[in-house]
DNA sequence: ATAATACTGTACCAAGCGGTACATAATGGC
DNA sequence: GCCATTATGTACCGCTTGGTACAGTATTAT
């Protein structure tokens, strides 16, 4: 019986994310995000909720594509450790410099809201902690199959690639050149045997 | 001829650092800034601008003081490397966990000011950048006095050393125990022949 | 005493904030 | 056509924001 076509709201909660993702939460207002997310006031809270609630939205929405992102492709035949190293290819190597230079969305909302949002931080830190267990799942076999070794458990490995994904990430807010994030990653990870690729990136035709 | 005693502006400017270093620069407003300064507002506005550049002040002061954690006690007889030992148990190892679950102000400000205000966030970069430089130095004479090795240059090393102390940052903002992070610092420094020294740290008296 | 300076206290400002209310127009199933 | 529903547009709310103005009160050197 009603108006049925709810305008687009994957498409503007995506919008709403990106924009939180590269302003953070309090220095995004509601202002900004009706314009980015293409809709009226009255849409918003009736679509949305609050402010709050949408975030709320966003970093579930992040957390999902980053799982997406690593795990799409990850089919029986493909060495479990390869899945850390894509990880780190389409979240440092691939993507345009806009993206890349956002950082992490969770980790940013982690270091934004740690004093004065705990639910939300907790949000966050829950969700990073779900991207660990997975690498640590992935490391875990890739030693039983004999693709993997270090002087570590898969568990503290799996505490390493978080760390160096977290420094990546601080990195990357920096406008350090892809090349030299890059660079420091490759170290970081041939210290856990963990090292990308034998093939040395192409960053020449990388679009922007 | 005036009226000479100008409060104390240092003890001011310490407390508002400390305020915008747990709740981040937008979060911090005005009146509670004045209220944990405990100045007035007019004064505030004599002793300090207004304040965007109270916290450029605020930013400066960290990497001050963050330099003299390091090389206080830096003297010619102590092996150089240990530089780097000692910063990382000043920040993680000894503080109350207070202090510990503020994070790093420059990374904080770094990560949400990064795509709203350019100049400050360049500043902390830059602040940052000198810290990864005094490391480079030290690395650089412990490998000349045969006191360190690995299997990278101290350029490299020392960038490692800061992606570890930006990741440490980011879990310690994530009211992770104490005593985790320490044994992942411990891990990730081990892996770059740093690890910090033969005895196991106590935990059980750290005051908060 | 006087002039100069530094602080307090309070009142005020325009602007922006997140959020609400409501009247109106569009769209569908019945 | 009718009604339910969902959108739009706009006006408005109370509150907080960063910042200013100014009168009053200390405090000091001269």
């Amino acid at each position: 019986m009603p108006r049925p076509l709810e305008f687009d709201r994957e498409r503007a909660l995506t919008r709403a994310m990106k924009l939180f993702w590269s302003q953070g939460y309090n220095a995004t207002s509601l202002n900004a995000l009706l314009q980015t997310m293409g809709i009226q006031r009255s849409s918003f809270y009736a679509s949305f909720g609050d402010k709050r609630t949408l975030f709320v939205e966003c970093l579930k929405l992040f957390g999902q594509r980053t799982a997406e992102l690593t795990l799409q492709q990850h089919n029986a035949n493909e060495p479990p450790q390869q899945l850390i190293s894509r990880f780190f290819e389409m979240t440092v190597l691939q993507p345009p410099d806009q993206r890349l230079h956002k950082g992490c969305l969770l980790v940013n909302s982690i270091l934004e809201l740690a004093d004065t949002d705990d639910a939300l931080c907790a949000l966050a830190a829950e969700l990073l902690d779900s991207m660990q267990n997975r690498f640590e799942q992935a490391l875990y076999q890739a030693r039983n199959q004999g693709l993997w070794h270090a002087d570590m458990t898969p568990a503290q490995a799996a505490r390493m690639v978080m760390l160096i994904h977290q420094g990546v990430r601080v990195q990357s807010r920096k406008r350090i050149p892809r090349e030299d994030i890059w660079a420091t990653l490759c170290d970081a990870l041939a210290l856990i045997n963990l090292k990308p690729s034998p093939t040395t990136p192409d960053f020449k035709t990388t679009p922007s």
